[in-house]
DNA sequence: TATAATGTTAGACT
DNA sequence: AAGTCTAACATTAT
């Protein structure tokens, strides 16, 4: 579920609360999750992103690394609400606590798993160097929109944002990656910086689930140009949006002005 | 009841 | 060998 923007909305709003705590307790809810690191008695340094990987520094040089997956979320509570439907893990502070719900039990959290990207990647939200995308597409033949959701490329797109950037761009998805132009991969990169630091401005998009740290909803979704908007006109030329299924996920464009 | 869901990846196939 | 594609993971909401 989360992508970017998503993330990190999280790990800046984390960062307002977490440096300095000492973690008392975590509680695995669900034993789905496996072993848990052992962060009792460790106190918190800050909390990075990389990609949608959640990365949670400890003073003793620890990191714990959390990964949401499809329908993870991240929720903060003080006093003694209960613990929503679908918590699978409860992080335990003096001020309150961080709790993990997940109805797809999907999420990760470990140690500093061999998963997580080992090196910083390319980070869309920072736009990037020019022609940085082309060379690393070269030659590739998968599609444009594979292309820009593959975490080993660039880091924190998921399928949401990759129609809403190739949208914006005016790149049909299905376009090989190593046909773009130099000049259509400009327009990706402007677009992929432009359209995610919109939607962390905007607390990422809620279009079912998704709510920041203290349960408040995004309002990115009012800014989405094309996902799930199948049947209705596009914004720029007034044909009508289509859906079709690419490696499984629904692609959403505008058949006639994304080329 | 059938379908789709904001992610990732192991294994199959080119 | 490297690139690409598909199915699977688990569960809910429509």
């Amino acid at each position: 579920m989360p992508e970017l923007p998503e993330v990190e909305t999280l790990c800046r709003q984390m960062n307002t609360i977490l440096p300095g705590e000492k973690i008392l307790a975590v509680e695995v809810v669900d034993p789905r999750l496996g072993n848990v690191p052992p962060l009792a008695g460790k106190r918190i340094v800050s909390v990075e992103r990389q990609g949608k990987y959640i990365r949670i520094e400890m003073e003793n040089g620890m990191t714990a690394v959390l990964h949401l997956r499809m329908t993870g979320r991240l929720l903060w509570q003080t006093g003694d609400a209960p613990v929503p439907p679908y918590t699978r893990l409860i992080i335990r502070f003096a001020i309150g606590r961080l709790v993990l719900i997940d109805p797809r039990r999907f999420a990760t959290f470990c140690l500093q798993p061999m998963d997580a990207p080992p090196a910083p990647l390319e980070n869309p939200l920072e736009e990037l160097p020019a022609g940085r995308l082309r060379k690393i597409a070269g030659k590739r033949r998968l599609p444009v929109k594979s292309f820009l959701m593959d975490q080993r490329f660039i880091a924190g797109i998921g399928n949401i944002y990759a129609c809403e950037i190739l949208y914006r761009a005016a790149v049909d998805p299905r376009r090989p990656a190593g046909s773009l132009t130099a000049a259509e991969w400009r327009k990706v990169e402007k677009a992929a910086a432009a359209i995610l630091e919109l939607a962390v401005a905007c607390r990422g998009t809620t279009v079912s689930d998704w709510r920041d740290l203290f349960g408040v909803s995004g309002t990115n979704q009012n800014h989405l140009e094309v996902y799930s908007r199948e049947g209705e006109p596009c914004r720029r030329c007034g044909s009508l949006i289509e859906r079709i299924a690419m490696g499984g996920r629904g692609t959403w464009f505008c058949p006639v002005c994304q080329h």
